[in-house]
DNA sequence: TTATTTTAGTTTGTATGCAAAGTAAGTGTG
DNA sequence: CACACTTACTTTGCATACAAACTAAAATAA
């Protein structure tokens, strides 16, 4: 049969199986901040740089406009942040920390060092080559997307 | 600010983004197939071994059982299989390909290739580099999980 | 200025991903 | 044989992912 189709052989499906692993991983972790992955990286995004555009959150962050609009509305009932329209573009919101939200970032430092604990087995020159490849990966998605 | 917490150094936020990308990759490939990225890796996994029972294609694809519910109804709906139950145990469902489930087979033959053409720019080493990585990261999550 | 187009976000409909609860049917024990 | 336990799936509730349609507001063109 066609090795072509083998299941084994698609680097497509190492990704979905790993990125399902990834958020199932940071699960446990996450759940001291009663937040979900897709909030985290948002959050994340926040805490690097604070009061920025929706539009600009979307760009950091890769999530889609559509599912952004609903986590934004959890963050915000869970008072880690607040939006606020733009006043010289009415188009525009603005998203802001608040001051709990900003607060808890120090938990969240310690998120990262778990989850390097939960991948131990990879060294660090492997982990700094996967990186170098995803990367490579990534920028052959972005020139193909843009033909 | 920690490094640790900005999110361009998180591996994890790279598997969101490729696997997201994987699959919107994939949708004008499948779009001829009228099937979705995860209705795709159940057929490659029976096109691979048929008439298998849906624990067993819940252990090759690494779909989850409730969303293989309705992935198999939705292939059935479209006359790409059939579900049976097995006359030993009743528990158990086997599922089967029709004819025209495995004639689609020729059609998806192109598939892998057409996306290793968007790929390009990756060298054949560095995907087998990464590949051997990606697997590597695999085991890591395996050992971490039956803990 | 008015009509056209573009931009920033939201909404809607469909398809998962996942945990947890539920169901039906075997298995094992006493 | 009766009860507890395990299996193989399904169902349910919640949170995205994504395309496409929609809305309001700003930028441009005519």
């Amino acid at each position: 049969m066609s090795e072509l189709l083998k299941l084994e052989n698609q680097l497509c499906h190492r990704f979905y199986t790993l990125s399902n692993a990834f958020t199932r991983a940071y699960r446990p972790l996450l759940k001291a901040l009663d937040i979900t992955y897709p909030q985290y990286i948002t959050l994340m995004a926040l805490w690097e740089a604070n009061n920025i555009t929706i539009a600009e959150l979307l760009e950091r962050t890769a999530i889609d406009g559509g599912a952004m609009t609903l986590i934004l509305k959890k963050l915000s009932e869970k008072q880690f942040l607040t939006i606020e329209k733009d006043e010289h573009d009415k188009r525009v919101k603005r998203v802001m920390l608040t001051e709990e939200g900003k607060s808890k970032k120090h938990i969240a430092q310690d998120v990262p060092s778990q989850m390097l604990c939960k991948l131990d087995g990879m060294s660090h020159e492997e982990s700094l080559q996967l990186r170098y490849l995803l990367d490579k990966l990534g920028s052959c998605f972005k020139a193909d997307e843009q033909r």
